[in-house]
DNA sequence: TAGAGTGTGTAGTACTTACTCAACATATGT
DNA sequence: ACATATGTTGAGTAAGTACTACACACTCTA
């Protein structure tokens, strides 16, 4: 079903394949987890972990954690928290950039960021 | 803990004064509950329940659902799949954002509504 | 004084999430 | 041939989520 887990193991192998050791066992060991539970993670029978998990792995796929995350099916718990404090402000937003382009959304942050309040 | 079951309590029994018959066991039923449950909801013995119930439960005291969601702590699914498609982009935006004034993220609401993509 | 309507308390449960543990199989280097 | 490393399998589980069922107690009206 999600290509979390597929993903993963091609950036995994791919950087293992270049030098870095990045096998199966020793990622598990990096992250704090039993390896058998990875590979089923990796290989789809298992669904993706907690975010936790998957900012770790981000990390040493040298990976955006929110592009992973969205794999995952989840958003970053910190965006959540930015979200809530103001409800409908961000929903407003959001659902108006749903159909936006992608350049317009990114002149958007380059024009927040040079915003002056 | 949270202030959910307290809102709602607060404004469904004010609506219930102003003629609307609101009662605990009607509402329940129009959300499709048991009434000891929702008494519970309401008084912070249980959680907030799932999205679904949150949005009748919004519709009926006529409120905001992203605002009802949020006091339960939880993001609406439809801004979720928003962010997850896009999740670099939204990411950036919404961490840039974080401690912008709300008037500053409000023109910005403005400027796309007129914005010609 | 009976019935209807209101809220509450206790108990239980089905489902999902997020994993662990230990044994196994296969390949790799020495 | 042996140790070591690698990935895989099957079984199990503790904790959380999202509720239901139903008996109880109070109030208010006809």
């Amino acid at each position: 079903m999600s290509d979390f887990g597929k993903y993963f193991r091609e950036k995994r192998e791919a950087l293992s394949k270049k030098g870095k050791g990045l096998s199966l066992r020793y990622v598990s060991k990096e992250i704090g987890v039993d390896p058998g539970y990875l590979s089923k993670i990796e290989r789809g029978v298992f669904a993706p972990p907690s975010e936790n998990l998957i900012i770790k792995m981000a990390e040493i796929i040298d990976e955006d954690k929110d592009v992973l995350l969205a794999l995952a099916g989840k958003v970053s718990s910190d965006l959540h928290i930015i979200i809530k404090k103001r409800p409908k402000l961000f929903g407003q937003l959001i659902r108006q950039l749903k159909d936006a382009p992608d350049n317009a959304i990114f002149s958007l942050v380059r024009e927040v960021q040079d915003g002056d309040w």
